[in-house]
DNA sequence: GTTGGTATTGATAATAGTTATCAATATACT
DNA sequence: AGTATATTGATAACTATTATCAATACCAAC
């Protein structure tokens, strides 16, 4: 597993240990193609490993995305999401509103306009979150206008 | 003051009252011009009135926000933050991941490449978050790169 | 301006998400 | 296998936020 000898390589550089309960959240996170809270994931873990506590959980995934294998994003509702990032290319979300329906996309002429952005103020680009939001099809489609007054 | 005038109805509308309490909130609100937190807001609130109290400020920050006088976004610390958003156009930003420092930005090749992903999905636009990271001109030069290695 | 019904307030408790503490244990290196 | 040290899980602590509730302020009607 590719994403295992990553995080593998990541501890040895910094002195620290490749563990069971690591290996188990990195599985858990692994196994869930979605974007997860820490609570999720500490549940999918808990279903490899009951053992497992959530401390734990909470620290690995911070583990992860240090090591490149996960990717932090925040939530409107408090709770930190994670989604995969290791060989999953850049890319942004377009979110339902009403459903909660999540595309991602990857659109050549944004990131191209964001490096005008970055040099016009003189910024080295470090990364950027950006999140579209609006109506699926179906929502829309099924009077998601405004009220139906 | 404009702003007040655009509570005041707002509340009118639902049947809502006007109190010095929310004018006091709305004064802090007005006062600070940057990106604050409900925290920090509260601290400015209690300047302005000593025996303010902390819920009522979360409280109103939040009629604040649904009246459209202020912009919730999400902090990866945790903190939401808000941002005045009347007659203050859209914008994004552009942020120094090392001092801090902020850029509101608008860029038209941006907004035109999001409203062609939105019809590419078939999604009805609904607002979106633009965050772009980086360094700033000042912490770039300062060798801002990476580690000085 | 007084009255009265209802929204609002501030203090406090409660909650959610996350992090620190710490003794017991697992890990990696020899 | 032995040993130093990083890690674990349970729990407490902490931060940001929301609910509860009796006292009070607001506003419209008189």
């Amino acid at each position: 597993m590719e994403e295992r000898d990553r995080l593998e390589a990541y501890l040895r550089d910094r002195g620290l240990k490749m563990t069971v309960a690591r290996e188990t959240v990195l599985r858990a996170f692994l196994g869930l193609e979605r974007h997860v809270s820490a609570e999720e994931l500490y549940d999918e873990a808990r279903r490899l490993d009951p053992s497992i506590g959530q401390a734990t959980v909470f620290r690995t995934i911070k583990l992860l995305a240090d090591a490149g294998l996960a990717r932090e994003a925040c939530r409107d509702d408090g709770a930190r999401q994670y989604e995969h990032a290791w060989k999953h290319g850049h890319h942004d979300h377009l979110m339902c509103v009403r459903c909660g329906a999540v595309v991602e996309f990857q659109d050549d002429a944004i990131e191209r306009a964001q490096e005008a952005v970055y040099s016009a103020h003189g910024y080295v680009p470090g990364g950027h979150r950006l999140e579209l939001l609006g109506l699926c099809p179906a929502c829309a489609g099924t009077g998601g206008g405004k009220g139906s007054a």
